[in-house]
DNA sequence: AATATATGTCAACATGACTGACGTAAAATC
DNA sequence: GATTTTACGTCAGTCATGTTGACATATATT
């Protein structure tokens, strides 16, 4: 089947092969995205304000260019979602004690709650994804995962999510 | 380590690795798209403009209902990217010949370059990636994600990306 | 002949990204 | 102590990509 059209090309299952890979990586990300952005809608709220939150959310007392350095936006784009999320008090920012000059970001109750509720349709997804693919599978998932992360702050980018 | 905040919960640790799971795959696709976002810019073309070009080159001949239902989005969405795209070379439509209602979508000579260019790229890293992982890793990637697609189309989305 | 389907299009709007410039307070350095 | 750098905020304008709802047209189906 294959055959018909790779030929005698050896390369072509490996290309196949990856561009599968690719696609199911779209197709996951997708759905991956869909239960939170169904949630936060009914706030009012988009997926940059769902990464803002989770991000503060697991590292309470973050400052802003910490936060901006992860997401990969600029300043002006970050700025009004955030404005949003202390408005509605989600987070309030407290300056820091060595660094006056500092807002460090903090979930209020508020938005603790919110990130608990939002964070747990996705873990649940995630929960499933595994309990269905075994152990050996979640290990190859992250390997994989971590590798396709840039390499030039691959251990920073790991470093963040491993610190805890 | 992990015990101070743990105490003596055993579904932290699960938690935990949950989250860190869900991180990773953020931070994953983050870098996973920034090529082909960077190649995209000098044409002017942007994200949207890569998933049909790439499911458009993976089908050739497919229908714009079907893109439709790839892409998730409204077609009104679907059409402003469509029709630059066509405007400029890169797409063009032909009649169904069953059904000559149906548009059915190819790449031109020039859109197959593009998406060759694109493509090389993201595969270059997937492929890396997957050497550094190794085969089982590969594996357990791809069974997890697959699990991470929405059961309900599942199948369908599982077989279009092997229906080749 | 009536209805359903595949596609396109118009108008209006929301979100979340961008750039560039400027301001302010605090820290760091000379 | 004065100067420079850093952390953060903000203003104004733009762009890309998504949305809804209504309507049009050609073709297929009943």
């Amino acid at each position: 089947m294959t055959d018909v059209k790779s030929g005698n090309n050896p390369l072509f299952l490996r290309e196949e092969e990856l561009r599968q890979s690719i696609e199911l990586l779209f197709f996951a990300y997708r759905d991956f995205t869909a239960g939170p952005d169904a949630i936060l809608k009914q706030y009012n709220f988009g997926r940059a304000h769902h990464r803002v939150i989770h991000f503060v959310g697991r590292n309470q007392g973050m400052t802003v260019s910490e936060l901006l350095d992860i997401l990969r936006i600029t300043k002006q784009s970050l700025s009004r979602v955030l404005s949003t999320l202390i408005d509605r008090g989600y987070i309030e920012q407290r300056p820091g004690q060595r660094d006056r000059r500092q807002r460090l970001l903090f979930l209020t109750e508020k938005g603790q709650q919110l990130e608990q509720q939002v964070s747990q349709v996705q873990r649940e997804l995630v929960a499933k994804a595994f309990r269905e693919a075994g152990g050996d599978a979640v290990a190859g998932y992250r390997k994989v995962l971590a590798g396709l992360i840039d390499e030039k702050d691959r251990d920073k980018a790991l470093g963040r999510i491993e610190r805890r």
